[in-house]
DNA sequence: ATCGGACTGTATGGAAACGTACCGAACCAA
DNA sequence: TTGGTTCGGTACGTTTCCATACAGTCCGAT
């Protein structure tokens, strides 16, 4: 968020907090341009998966969106009621919905294609091709130690408990 | 988010959106240690910044941390109630807050910083100080290219305009 | 055949943040 | 002084997401 206060950043704030608000503004930015198809990113990126792979189960969507499968299902109860995507039954497992696409989704997929194509443009102005590559690298390596801190039991939650382990 | 499923990820999906994905991780494995002291990163961001400087009205304090007034405010209402800072009527201005921090506040800053140094020697693991001093200067060339979009005036928002310019 | 465990999708309540609108205070100009 | 504009903080409604709990379904073990 614009750092050049005349009390900026402190000593503790340093790349991951960056790497945070960049992705905030990031985040907004996209949705911003998104606006015009009446999208948010995780519904676009929803509807291009959807798009992709054709029948999903909404599980595994929520997954690759990276949200909750309740949020995610009430995401799909928006687009269904918009008509770009439908839940098909499983003939092969009555629990689950098969998510596809529909014709007026799969052109929406297209124009956000058209829009992230320039978003990305811009976005990648002043940044060469081996600099992406190498931020995606970063990325990845400091994704897997994230996995790592969140895979641990949790250190201890709030609630008055009394056995401090260290 | 765990890329390795069999469908894993198409051709749209590139680094800003790995970018995006692991800003919010990073953030739910703040967040995660940062339970122990009954704060969430905004939270403990927003206290650091008031013990560092001391008194500071409440539109600064959202800037910084990087929330809007509203929420900032809300955030102070929690963090009065657990008597963390204090609100002193600013003697020159009778419409500002100035933001103090209070011993209480403050042992819980230096808890925050143990524990943010903690968290971040496991983040950086295998991550030298050139790469991350090069991730930073990416973060903030991004950033300028995502505030040049956030500037532009709008492409056209939703609601039925007939003036579409392309 | 059936019982228990695992899994899918949904309902529900709550948290966090936003945007808008608003009130009071400050500031500025006439 | 007075009038309009700007600014700080708050109230309110909305959106988005999560966590939990639940009902229906599948599947394996007995």
């Amino acid at each position: 968020m614009s750092a050049d206060h005349s009390r900026s950043a402190p000593s503790w704030r340093r790349v991951e907090i960056a790497l945070i608000d960049t992705a905030r503004r990031l985040r907004n930015a996209f949705d911003h341009r998104l606006a015009e198809l009446d999208l948010n990113l995780n519904q676009a990126s929803l509807l291009a998966f959807v798009n992709d792979f054709g029948g999903t189960n909404q599980t595994e969507l929520a997954e690759l969106v990276g949200v909750g499968r309740a949020s995610c299902g009430a995401m799909i109860d928006q687009l269904e009621t918009r008509g770009l995507v439908t839940r098909n039954p499983d003939p092969h497992d009555r629990r689950v919905w098969l998510v596809g696409i529909t014709d007026e989704g799969s052109a929406l997929v297209q124009r956000f294609y058209a829009v992230d194509e320039c978003f990305r443009q811009e976005i990648r102005h002043g940044i060469s091709r081996e600099e992406r590559q190498q931020l995606a690298t970063l990325l990845e390596r400091l994704g897997t130690n994230v996995d790592a801190i969140l895979q641990t039991p949790n250190p201890q939650k709030k609630s008055s408990v009394s056995d401090r382990s260290e």
